[in-house]
DNA sequence: TGTACATCAGTGAACGCGCGTTCACTGATGTAC
DNA sequence: TGTACATCAGTGAACGCGCGTTCACTGATGTAC
């Protein structure tokens, strides 16, 4: 539809830019709640007014902003993934859930962004880029839980203790919206999702802090053992379970969970 | 050394509490990033300036909320454990995991004050009626987590992962600070934390909205797990291992790790 | 019991500050004929 | 190639707002003799 971009165009994107990159070093060097649209301006050099040539209001950038870091956090796993040796004594799973850790300790304020409380007077859009990148992330992770397993494994695993009514509630469901996952795939999705978050957001915002350096061991032990019970949960039936590690798709789409 | 109080000092004292209850109430409607002394004082049919007669400052508010936060949750924490049946299938740690998961659902903004982003401009004193409420935090759910267990268990679950620097460093630390934990205790009790802490983090930040009124069974389910991992670490070594439901101390100060 | 004094809760007025947003305008860049 | 016009980045001035904090002051409450 449209053809190459005229020089204006590439200007205003590159301005865009400009601000979304400002914006982000805001907020690293003076947290989310402080973001302020002045002090942007003043760090590019302009006046707060020009702003509103690039985003209609100061919801529209956050929500930029937003986005950016979900994609930030997108590359940093799908590029840890990537690059990751072919050991089978790393599995995927541990390699993603270390780079999760690594990313949000290395900028705990877009972490606060994510994660944390909701800025004052922001809703987020239903849908959007936003979204999109949250699907991005939890593709990454149900592929570094799932790939290698077996649709026959997650049915024979299907756990007594869900409910009939979660069990139905999760037909056409998966928790990135693509594919077809299982409902005993779900649950160990989301405990997964929760024990891997859980330690990560207790060591940002500092409530274990009193561990100091060892918090990165005890999320690794943490980490080995979410791996350990993921395998005993999901055992082999006919075939063995190939080991998770064997396919390290990077930005394939395919269905994960019953390939 | 003081005696009984004078009528002026209850009334303060009585002040002091309608404060802090309206600030309560202020940040229960419109989130902790919103607090404001003005608003505060006005919904007290106060002026700002009076609320200087009881706190010196901003800071010093925050950091009694924050305080009588802690206290909240601890005391929920407390209650619902000494309340609960004394049922062998519903395990302590499985009561506390639910009081907390409940809490947090039900005071979503006080868990955001806790748990959540630091507030602008405001920095936790580093010891104080703070730091006084966490340990009591950390004590109940220790208690939950390893009360009937042996001194033995502990010793013989040392756990092979953790490496000879990490043990060290937990000689005479515990996570509340009271008696001793060996290392491998101080390791599970983490992960125990983060793993408990990481579905109701995503719960009531809104990342797993998706699944809707289903995250209470999602939580249970993951807790059920949590509780026959603990116990499967730490097999029976002489004796059988008591339940952990046995003792239901409320406030008891006891060292909990070595009874 | 009465009087002098200290304590202290609360107010009115004001401080300087930063915030997001709107408006009318200038001047440069790009486009159509 | 030149000219008329549209587009749009950026500015200056201003809007109304809410914020935490300080100061001098009033008037009620409590205390000592």
């Amino acid at each position: 539809m449209t053809a190459i971009p005229s020089l204006r165009q590439r200007r205003r994107a590159a301005a865009v830019q400009e601000i979304v990159n400002a914006a982000e070093q805001h907020i690293t060097e003076h947290g989310p709640g402080a973001l302020s649209l002045r002090a942007i301006a003043q760090s590019l050099g302009m006046t707060v007014q020009a702003l509103y040539h690039y985003f209609p209001s100061r919801d529209a950038l956050v929500t930029a902003l937003i986005a950016k870091a979900y994609e930030d956090l997108a590359d940093a796993l799908e590029e840890t993934v990537a690059s990751a040796e072919d050991d089978p004594a790393v599995p995927r799973l541990m390699v993603v859930a270390e780079s999760y850790r690594r990313w949000a300790v290395e900028h705990p304020e877009l972490f606060q962004l994510l994660y944390g409380a909701p800025l004052r007077h922001y809703a987020a859009p239903a849908e959007g880029p936003t979204t999109q990148a949250v699907r991005r992330i939890s593709g990454l992770f149900e592929r570094a839980l799932f790939d290698g397993y077996t649709a026959e494994q997650f049915a024979a695993a299907d756990m007594p203790e869900l409910s009939a009514d979660f069990r139905k509630f999760t037909e056409g469901l998966t928790p990135d919206g693509r594919g077809e996952l299982p409902a005993s795939a779900t649950a160990l999705f989301l405990g997964a999702w929760g024990r891997m978050h859980g330690l990560v957001s207790l060591e940002v915002f500092g409530h274990t802090s009193f561990i100091g350096v060892h918090q990165a061991e005890i999320f690794r032990v943490e980490m080995q053992s979410l791996y350990q019970d993921i395998r005993k949960r999901l055992p082999a039936t006919g075939q063995p379970p190939k080991d998770a590690v064997d396919k390290r798709g990077t930005g394939d789409r395919q269905g994960s969970a019953s390939p």
